[in-house]
DNA sequence: CTGAAAGCGCTTACAG
DNA sequence: CTGAAAGCGCTTACAG
């Protein structure tokens, strides 16, 4: 590959539709019918004439205009935090299934990797980001679940302009739009069966912050409960803060009470790196002293030390369902009460981070 | 936050402008003027009743509209793999500086946090890509340098359909476009001196692919060269092999080879994670045995063990600067032959896996 | 200070 | 089988 060059900039506008038909000797209208596909009815030395007079000019389609006549846009808005890895793969999903159907998700980030936003603090602007997407006609909308319920919320401010939605991550019990979310009741239980099986019978809990849009946690915990109850597990459930930033100091409390926990799960991977702190901070080796479950799979967790053992969320898979659940919608929209609430397998994902109990 | 209730869809379309014009009493293009802002010479009553016109309404611009009007979509193309943190600072780095101006990024992701794409297998691909971020008339244009390299290459095949492009981690000497990129000299300069500073004289530098389009690599390996010469380090290079899969390789190959150098370098934190590896089977240890720097400063490097002293890449910046550049020239296109090259510092991050030479 | 009219680049009934 | 015309929802000279 040589070193390209500055292209010479060429003076002219991009070629409009008028300029094929003119070259190939046809109405505005005929060119515009062919270039679609809809040649149904033209000879074939015509069409062949129109298709070679756009190649000529290199003539493309201009979306903004067919967005304009046809109100569609072949777009789809996404408000999803790049936070870590599982929410990577689950945009990485989107725009692979999206891009098959010849659709462009049009994303709008907040926060970054190192700092998850804190919604609740800041509904206006949640408006505000998603009226831009709005403005550009997006199809539809695959929401973070802090939007989401901002977005149904504002339905009324948003009068006419509604357009389908699917979340992620979020399960209401009054079907306001189509949902994937995890398996939790089944992927609670494989972690509630793999840590009895150790012989563990005295195991702590660090919960997420339990807020309305994070559902995904409460039946998370919820989960995890009825599993250990009916394999004969005592479960002690701690939950995090408001602010969700205090779970190293929640360990350490477990750490510190007596009976201590012989295995502590985590609502996610992200506590789980604060337990594998405290309990070095303690001198409590892991899994000698300690086993440790986490949620996710995230990409730090094979990484570990020890690797963790976790349950890995398909995230790839989540963001496929939800675009083509939404593309779906788009085709056939609104047959109401009729949303879909899809749930995705998650796998136990066995590592060095659990064994048998102390005796 | 209650559980919201689906919206009753109301069964109008968006409401027009011309319904805002007539509920204020006004004409369409008064009403057009005065809700963009042009009121100059509207009466303060007229556009206090536009504008409460508008808000009643629920009124928006509809920027398909105004994009196809004035040439303008406020919105920037957007072709970068999210492989690893690097890229995702990048791309959040560009959201929140396009997002301050009002832009929107559309984005075309190819591959994920597992798989770096090798867009030298399919151009053609890469040129499909564009074309549909072309299609809905991007402003600009922000790519991998694979990707810019593909588009100044098929400049002519674009026709007069070319934007302005940044391009981030690619250095041309061709000046084909403005470009950020990493300060590698003054970054492989302090690698250099810190390892001089701990005894090492002999340094083993494991390069990347060193192909076209990886102009970083090339000036990586070019200043650590030449960093080493200067200090008196004798260094030993490497390169990957075409597709770039082989550091596990490469690693165990150097050390075993005599004499073993005392440090390795690595053109990232990914091949410093097979050097680790490598290390651990050969029963060597870091950094008692050997140390190891690697560049980038990804998410993973604080959690390895040991932690691993690396070159932190300023993500966000890049980001940040390449955005801001895109967006300078889309206002004031094109003065030739005038394009923009920054460097951006990166910083030297000292964590526990470089130590003082084995005696 | 404000309105009527042409136009952006197409699509889509409707005629022939 | 193909063309002339109206229209999508606005913007923008150009008149008054």
């Amino acid at each position: 590959m040589a070193e390209p060059v500055a292209p010479t900039r060429s003076p002219g506008r991009p070629p409009r539709l008028q300029d094929v038909a003119e070259l190939a000797g046809v109405s505005l209208g005929a060119a515009s019918r062919i270039l679609r596909g809809d040649c149904g009815n033209f000879s074939e030395h015509t069409s062949e004439r129109v298709l070679a007079a756009a190649a000529t000019l290199g003539w493309r389609r201009n979306l903004l205009v067919s967005g304009m006549q046809t109100g569609r846009t072949r777009t789809v808005g996404v408000v999803i935090p790049p936070y870590d890895s599982f929410w990577i793969g689950v945009l990485a999903g989107i725009h692979e299934r999206l891009g098959e159907a010849d659709y462009l998700p049009i994303t709008v980030w907040l926060g970054d990797l190192d700092h998850m936003p804190h919604f609740e603090a800041d509904a206006k602007r949640g408006m505000q980001l998603m009226n831009r997407l709005l403005d550009r006609r997006v199809d539809g909308l695959i929401l973070w679940p802090p939007f989401g319920l901002a977005y149904y919320q504002h339905a009324r401010e948003l009068q006419d302009r509604t357009v389908p939605v699917a979340m992620i991550d979020y399960h209401s019990t009054a079907a306001i739009c189509d949902a994937v979310t995890t398996d939790e009741a089944a992927a609670t239980a494989e972690v509630a069966r793999h840590l009895h099986g150790l012989g563990h019978r005295h195991v702590a809990y660090i919960s997420s912050r339990e807020v309305a849009s994070q559902s995904w946690a409460i039946e998370r915990r919820r989960g995890l409960e009825a599993a250990c109850r009916s394999v004969g597990v005592r479960l002690v459930v701690s939950k995090l803060n408001e602010a969700g930033d205090d779970a190293g100091d929640v360990a350490r409390a477990l750490l510190r009470s007596q009976p201590r926990p012989t295995a502590i799960v985590t609502a996610t991977d992200h506590e789980a790196r604060d337990v594998y702190r405290a309990a070095a901070e303690a001198g409590l080796s892991i899994p000698g002293d300690l086993s440790v479950v986490g949620f996710a799979d995230l990409d730090f967790a094979p990484g570990m030390t020890p690797p963790l053992t976790t349950v890995r969320q398909r995230a790839g898979e989540i963001g496929v369902t939800a675009a083509g659940m939404l593309l779906a919608r788009i085709e056939s929209p609104l047959r109401d009460g009729h949303y879909q609430d899809v749930r995705v397998t998650a796998d136990l994902v066995v590592r060095q981070s659990t064994a048998p109990a102390p005796a």
